[in-house]
DNA sequence: TTAGTATATTAAGTTATTCGAATATTTGAA
DNA sequence: TTCAAATATTCGAATAACTTAATATACTAA
């Protein structure tokens, strides 16, 4: 491993973490987690605005840590990226 | 658990999170966690300046991540909080 | 088609982060 | 003392992130 891969390493590890460093995308991904909520769904649970639920998740989505399913009228969201499972544990587990 | 307790949660977990989404922050938490590296050494290795070390040291201490230990002229750093290293060893096991 | 529901996108204003430059503080050694 | 080395702090400018409001798109049902 050479310097400019740690780089990289930190640089793609900083924009993993930095995406999920929000407290309404944290609990995104733990409504997520278990379910596949609509986007509906969530904006009642969260209480944010329907445009801002949407803005956390396509950052989730192009982040590949969620991804989208379409049925008929809505989207419904699942955990893509495993790792943030993983993530969410270690935050869980005081 | 109710709303408000769930809200502070996932504020507390996103500012923890927040703190360690930078490359150079994560680089110094690496650097911390084997050796206890004073500022000068980290300056070199990480290619930045001292008072940029010297900001993300701060930030990371005021988050109770790292603490400080002077020894003479100088000051070296350790981790502070054992749930960080948990964190890292998630991003490293690809 | 048209209307209604669900979701996404865009734009604009505000706030937060980041970095470099300059300066201050702390300590040890002469 | 005085100087030099190590570290911290402050300030300002650039950039990024966030929120709200408005609008656009996609789909269903009548």
């Amino acid at each position: 491993m050479n310097t400019v891969e740690n780089n990289n390493n930190y640089e793609e590890n900083a924009r993993f973490l930095k995406a999920l460093a929000h407290p309404t995308r944290l609990h995104i991904v733990e409504l997520i987690r278990d379910k596949e909520p609509c986007v509906k769904v969530m904006e009642e649970v969260l209480g944010v605005s329907q445009a801002n639920v949407s803005q956390h998740l396509t950052l989730l989505r192009h982040l590949n840590i969620v991804e989208a399913k379409r049925t008929g009228n809505q989207v419904c969201y699942r955990i893509k990226n495993p790792r943030v499972l993983k993530l969410m544990d270690m935050l869980t587990d005081q």
